[in-house]
DNA sequence: CTGAAAGCGCTTACAG
DNA sequence: CTGAAAGCGCTTACAG
């Protein structure tokens, strides 16, 4: 009951319950061996003064600060804002749903290409989103032996034992495709973008080797950097195909805006499919979404991460996509 | 060079030095008076030795971690997960993208109703998204000091003195509902839910107001706990009204679904809006949509949680809605 | 079952 | 301009 200004701490309590700061350590944390009835004691002292442990402290002593670092990267740019920032988002809200789970809290941490992590906070661990090529976050991680998890294919050299999390695009891609073709596609198109990610190199290696296989002829259109994503998918739409995949949402909605422009039925005249997320009760727009599950990609993250810190040997994970067909899906 | 196993600190970097670990602090943080020429070769050494600090040794020593902690509510509910879960999404990323201007990062903390809190991390302050009754976050941080702000006005008493970001949508409900009337609505009604918290009951007054104001009659109907979103709408369009303010976009959506449903047009025999996201390139579907700016939020509460921080007295902020009428939106 | 003491890796008065 | 030393608040061998 004393109205100190200052704050409690683990000094206070084995003053007031008259025993030593180990006892009280041990007793609050579960630990060593003390007498049920001081645990207890303990316990209800705390409680009453109100006693939260220092975290820093605790984060020096131990080694663990029960913090996994989340790199998200952050540029400014149209199609970015529009569909990887959400995407972020649900990683980030994934993960830290999953790290609760055990026993952890997650940690935006912007970062920048030319600098890396913005800011320095404790952290057990990190989880990159999108390693891009000379990755300074990934070579800082090895310089300090900070465990380290990515989403999507690291793409320099030399981190092939970072363990990985990434989605399924190689089978989603050919559930897409497929689905095109069983509609009747015979000039199939892929909208695409200008960056040299992972993500983009292999959903365009996919597209060809897919319209190889299925012999056909497949047109590229890589939207460039600073055009207008609609003017990009009109003059796709020019050169007459008649279905097309699109990278993600932003171009996906830009084609549905140039078909609509001209007129042009959809899913009827062109088919359209597109990577992103929907709304299972929004109303369909005829086209057909290969669902990245951002959330189920964050949890993964976290649990190759955690079982990295806790010395268990980490291993790949690969996660679904799903495809939901173009049409209004049943409400309800 | 040495290839030791154990991290280097800054002990390490003295003796590589041949200065006290106070000269290498000094110079390494630009502090204190330290001759150019012994900066420059600390910060070498420290370079090449790949020397980085301990933060939670510094989070200890200084009593400041750098994390701004952010209190994520997570309940397993269809709209919830479909609306909310998004919104604090949202929420966080403003948040993480301001937070670094201010050289902090934020930690997204989930939270159970029940147990406030579900981990313990070293934070500087506390962000709380949408507090409940009886909020037992709000009442730890105030017991432990521990500067807070809130997204959206506490229910409980006693915390007038906590700031407060919130949304304007008293300007926002008014544009809509005034929107509503200029199209022709003479029957408004309300798509509301069960839960108590500020948001619905602020919304559920505003339409209220703005129908006594108007002089017309106002239907609201609440969706039960469990009830299906779509069943609700259906019965909600039984009952004769020609425009439906929606509180979310689950609502929304299941507006739209049940109009389709039985051909009724949107928005010309049923004015829809509703209170939700929309992708500015997402073809038209008939609704009006007030916007919420959640990344705006985020940002706010740091800025106003980081001036609590460094004790300048905190204002209230409050964030304009955008209301974005049906209708496709110009591509571009 | 309990306590006195060391020490995690920094920052920062303080003394030169 | 530089260094020796205290101490942030915990956890954890170690000795009783």
């Amino acid at each position: 009951m004393a109205t100190s200004r200052k704050r409690v701490g683990i000094r206070d309590v084995a003053a007031a319950a008259g025993l030593s700061i180990t006892t009280v350590s041990w007793a609050l944390n579960g630990k060593g061996e003390v007498a049920p009835g001081t645990r207890e004691r303990v316990q209800r002292v705390a409680r009453e003064l109100g006693y939260q442990p220092n975290e820093a402290a605790r984060a020096l002593r131990t080694g663990r600060s029960r913090i996994l670092g989340i790199a998200v990267a952050h540029r400014e740019s149209g199609p970015w804002e529009q569909t990887y920032l959400p995407y972020y988002r649900s990683v980030v809200a994934g993960a830290a749903i999953e790290a609760v789970e055990h026993g952890h809290a997650v940690a935006a941490i912007p970062v920048s290409q030319a600098r890396g992590l913005e800011v320095q906070v404790p952290c057990d661990g990190l989880i990159v989103i999108d390693p891009v090529r000379d990755d300074p976050i990934l070579a800082g991680c090895r310089r300090r032996g900070i465990p380290v998890v990515v989403d999507g294919r690291p793409l320099d050299e030399g981190f092939g034992d970072v363990p990985v999390v990434e989605s399924d695009i190689a089978t989603g891609m050919r559930t897409v495709l497929d689905h095109l073709r069983a509609a009747g596609a015979e000039r199939p198109a892929l909208l695409t973008g200008a960056e040299r990610d992972a993500y983009t190199i292999d959903t365009e290696r996919l597209f060809h080797n897919w319209c190889r296989r299925n012999d056909l002829p497949g047109t590229v259109r890589r939207v460039r950097a600073g055009e207008s994503p609609v003017a990009a998918a009109e003059s796709l739409l020019d050169r007459g195909v008649d279905a097309v995949h699109a990278l993600n949402e932003t171009y996906g909605n830009a084609l549905l805006a140039a078909a609509g422009d001209r007129g042009v039925e959809v899913p009827d005249r062109l088919r359209i499919t597109m990577m992103g997320e929907r709304d299972p009760l929004a109303p369909g727009n005829g086209a057909g979404y290969l669902s990245l599950d951002p959330v189920a990609i964050g949890a993964a993250c976290v649990r190759v991460l955690v079982a990295h810190l806790n010395g268990r040997r980490p291993e790949n994970v690969t996660v679904p996509c799903r495809f939901i067909p173009p049409g209004r899906t049943p409400a309800g």
